[in-house]
RNA sequence: GCGCCCGUAGCUCAUUUGGAUAGAGCAUCGGCCUUCUAAGCCGAGGGUAAGAGGUUCGAGUCCUCUCGGGCGCGCCA
């Protein structure tokens, strides 16, 4: 329909335009269709009367009129008007409307479906939380943005990959190996083990020491006076671990310390992976970071950044020019122990998502990240890769409350709140929901007290409270035989449909391809929520004001089981996209 | 100190990327179940959009400055 107003104004503009004395061209005007704030004011509305006053140095009113009186008109328009300063307001006919709610009835699953995507490959990157120790509530909004946004691309008709970067290489993951040994130690009755300060602290670090001595005993144990000392008080911890972690590999050698790192890496990963599936989040790749270090790979891409002289040398350490790319400072790729960097396996993380030929690339970061986009581009841009196709997504942070009291969210200290906790406490639904009803990059309070209290009171109860509502009604309808038939042309019943409350819910439902279409370009999956909940709203004023299976006219009441039932589909493929289940009893 | 994000009702957040009278939920107060699910509906109060300038037909939205909050500024990962 907005099409429609759409090209009845275009070909009035340029008819218009010529009337006026004016270099300007009806190209160089952007017509866009809105909606009204206030439903009487029409169904349509435009705004390109008030975009002309000042090229065409006439009053908005005057151009209104002159565009209304060449519009051409339309069957499916049934009246024009202006509206305030300068708006033109479009009434659609009320069977140009209804034809909706027959469509939404044949289309049923697809209907919000798109073809905008035109099958163009995605890689949507998200989470990637090191695999230390559990997701906690702070990948959450990641985890439920992330797959979220991925079934709206998908619906929108663009064929996504879900990725997750698993940084399995790398001292972070010596450190692990090294608290799970200690903590094993302990479980072979070695007394006195002094566990480090910067070692992890979680109680899942003694789960699996002890998987290790179930299944492989004493094997790996030492007497904890022959371990280096460490003293938690210095200042040079970190150099200390450095130690531990090479008498560590010495002791072990490369075959034991290995069972004890990959029993380390599958136990947590394999927590991840089972806590992301719980949590409604499917990823189509693992990626893992250790296999970048195969083959010569990072030479090469270092080799490429030096042909373009965006390396140098520098106290021994190679460096990447990221300033002469708009980066603030410039970044080491290789250290003077002639090590790589983080960042040097993630250019060439990236490097591999180009090989792999997406249309696009899009990074979900936490805002925690966010200096570190300005080098990531610049390695891109100075490969000679497009740049274009490169998108980040900055999620902020959700802080988290008791009540009150700010939590810490960090998994080397002791107490943080997991995902799973999270979903055992409020369940997934909720925190589904609770994470994306918030704009991504609005600092979000995620109140624990609050969102188990709220239970009751969770919107996302209230969406699936009017689905389950319009299952009842029509589960009812075909017990008590007060439903059309199949054979019925129902269509004819929807002219019935003309109260208020009716016309709104249709209104709502026409919306929701629209809504589609502003995800896919602006990624504020919020707006859905809002979207869903407006819809159940109306809804819920449609129940209370007006009889269905109570009302005595088998045609009225036809037409409204019609409407509930194209509600329902709606309400049905919104809550889908947002990984939430459509219950059909509460 | 520099950079990024943000500041909207008592609280948590929207405002369709610059449009018409800034809206929801929670909380507070008052109504509605003998009838299709009361996890619901109806009504009331609540605003200098942090503040000050600027841009234009028009600003919560864009620009500048000030104030306030979060995060980032390693040869850590």
């Amino acid at each position: 329909m907005k099409d429609v107003c759409y090209n009845l104004l275009q070909q009035s503009l340029d008819i218009i335009i010529k009337k006026y004395n004016t270099t300007l061209q009806s190209s160089n005007i952007k017509i866009v269709i809105s909606n009204p704030v206030d439903q009487n004011l029409g169904d349509y509305s435009c705004n390109v009367s008030l975009q002309l006053a000042k090229h065409l140095k006439d009053s908005p009113l005057n151009i209104a009129h002159n565009l209304i009186d060449n519009l051409p008109s339309h069957p499916m328009i049934e009246k024009i008007e202006i509206g305030g300063i300068g708006f033109i307001n479009f009434f659609v006919s009320h069977n140009a409307k209804t034809d909706l709610i027959e469509s939404i009835l044949n289309l049923k699953n697809d209907y919000g479906r798109l073809k905008i995507g035109e099958g163009q490959k995605i890689l949507l990157e998200f989470v990637s939380a090191n695999p230390t120790g559990p997701l906690h509530v702070g990948h959450g909004r990641g985890a439920a943005f992330g797959s979220s946004l991925a079934s709206v691309f998908k619906f929108a008709g663009f064929a996504v990959e879900c990725e997750y970067y698993v940084n399995d290489a790398g001292r972070q993951m010596d450190i692990l190996s090294i608290s799970v040994w200690l903590r094993y130690l302990d479980l072979c009755g070695e007394k006195n083990i002094n566990f480090p300060k910067n070692a992890y602290q979680g109680d899942y670090i003694w789960d699996i020491a002890a998987t290790l001595h179930r299944e492989y005993n004493d094997r790996f144990s030492i007497e904890s006076n022959k371990l280096p000392k460490f003293d938690s008080n210095s200042d040079d911890i970190e150099s200390q671990m450095d130690e531990l972690i090479f008498f560590c590999k010495d002791f072990l050698q490369t075959r034991n310390f290995d069972i004890v790192f990959q029993t380390a890496l599958k136990t947590i990963l394999n927590d991840i992976k089972k806590d992301l599936s719980l949590f409604g989040v499917e990823y189509n790749n693992w990626f893992s970071e250790k296999i970048l270090f195969a083959g010569n790979h990072i030479d090469k891409i270092i080799k490429k950044l030096n042909i373009n002289k965006r390396t140098y040398k520098k106290d021994g350490a190679l460096w990447f020019s990221s300033t002469k790319m708009g980066d603030t400072k410039d970044r080491v790729l290789i250290k003077d122990n002639k090590q790589l960097t983080y960042f040097a396996t993630d250019i060439a993380y990236h490097v591999d998502k180009y090989q792999r030929d997406y249309d696009q690339i899009i990074n979900i970061w936490g805002a925690d990240h966010h200096g570190y986009m300005a080098r990531m581009r610049a390695a891109i841009a100075s490969l000679g890769e497009d740049e274009s196709k490169f998108k980040i997504i900055l999620v902020q942070f959700a802080s988290l409350y008791r009540g009150e009291i700010q939590l810490p969210m960090t998994t080397r200290g002791g107490e943080f709140v997991t995902l799973k906790e999270l979903r055992n406490e409020i369940g997934t639904e909720a925190a589904r929901f609770f994470y994306l009803m918030r704009k991504c990059d609005q600092h979000m309070k995620f109140d624990l007290k609050l969102a188990k209290q709220k239970t009751q009171d969770n919107p996302v109860y209230y969406i699936q409270y009017a689905h389950a509502r319009i299952c009842s009604i029509l589960k009812k309808a075909k017990q008590e035989n007060k439903i059309y038939s199949s054979n019925d042309n129902i269509q004819q019943y929807f002219h019935l449909l003309e109260q208020k409350t009716e016309k709104d819910l249709i209104a709502s439902l026409e919306k929701f391809p629209q809504q589609i279409n502003m995800i896919v370009n602006t990624t504020h999956l919020h707006k859905l929520c809002y979207y869903l909940q407006q819809l159940a709203k109306l809804l819920h004023i449609f129940y209370n004001s007006t009889p269905i299976l109570s009302c005595d006219r088998n045609d009225t009441r036809y037409a409204r089981l019609a409407l509930i039932s194209a509600v329902a589909i709606v309400l049905k493929n919104g809550l889908k996209l947002l990984g939430l289940k459509a219950a059909e009893k509460m």
